[in-house]
DNA sequence: GGAGTTCCCTATTGAATAAGTAGGCATTTA
DNA sequence: TAAATGCCTACTTATTCAATAGGGAACTCC
């Protein structure tokens, strides 16, 4: 299960994504509409805007905004800012690889190869699959994404 | 990341499976060769006894032995004893389904709606793979399993 | 230029989970 | 009957989750 923080994220991000062009949604206006409650919003804003997803104004018509395009904004980026790593095994995750400490041999070890098939599987359409992608419900794997776009 | 505890499971139950034809393995040898704590390694024996997966002799020359065929005993089955539900979502869980509180609308929800399609691709290779598979590397998908298992 | 609105930042809390430790009882066999 | 094994329960310690709390900084608009 994914923590509420990172519902809490793509909700968000779906709603100011879904905004017309240019305007700014508040952080008062989502947590609203969405029931989020509205300090815990806050800190996911921020840590949204640190990672370079979203812009922010400030003052009385202030709000925030996408600073890249909703479709190069894939779930697993998302996901991995809450999250940490998606990789079910340290061993398996390429950002921050770990190696196992009670594994024998990476190459021989039977756990690391199945949930390596696994998390291949998902993370194929974790790191495909966009923010513009879930809003304009495109089928999976039709446009043939850019390349599958980083890993973890 | 899956837990010491899911991982250690694994380790005890390729070792069972792959112990000669009825001869049991006690929880001190498999401990000492893995170095796995072996009071917390009792603990995950007897879960995985009660889940209906091991079976176990006790007294001077007791030990462990798999009640049922290796090739029966999925990835997903022993994962869920130990992780609970594998969905990333409660509304994706069909062993233990919980209504997305939040959410209007379970058919439109974009999040389940992505999350569904990583899930399903990790769920049929979790489900389908069984620790007979790990044990005889044979290669994902060539022998078409019997069905997916189950769900969760 | 000040009031009001918004974002920004840090600290704290309470509950739950993870990862073991500890101690002892029950059963079997040599 | 002693030694080895599994069985069961309780406890501990650290970490993470899900917020709450309280204010500071910047911006806009009268
Ligand atoms: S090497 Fe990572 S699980 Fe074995
Ligand atoms: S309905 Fe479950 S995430 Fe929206």
């Amino acid at each position: 299960m994914i923590s509420n923080k990172a519902k809490y994220a793509f909700r968000a991000l779906l709603a100011i994504a879904a905004a017309p062009e240019g305007e700014a949604m508040t952080s008062s206006e989502i947590s609203r509409r969405y029931t989020i409650p509205h300090k815990f919003l806050e800190q996911i804003l921020l840590d949204l805007k640190k990672a370079g997803i979203l812009d922010s104004r400030r003052g009385k018509s202030g709000g925030y905004v996408m600073l890249r395009p909703a479709d190069t904004v894939s779930f697993g980026e998302v996901l991995r800012i809450f999250e940490g790593p998606l990789a079910p095994l340290p061993c398996l995750s390429r950002q921050s690889y770990r190696r196992c400490e009670d594994c024998v041999s990476e190459a021989n070890c039977e756990i690391r190869r199945e949930f390596g098939r696994s998390y291949d599987a998902s993370r194929q359409v974790l790191d495909a699959r966009t923010i513009g992608d879930a809003l304009a419900n495109t089928p999976f794997g039709t446009p043939l994404p850019l390349e599958v776009r980083r890993a973890g």
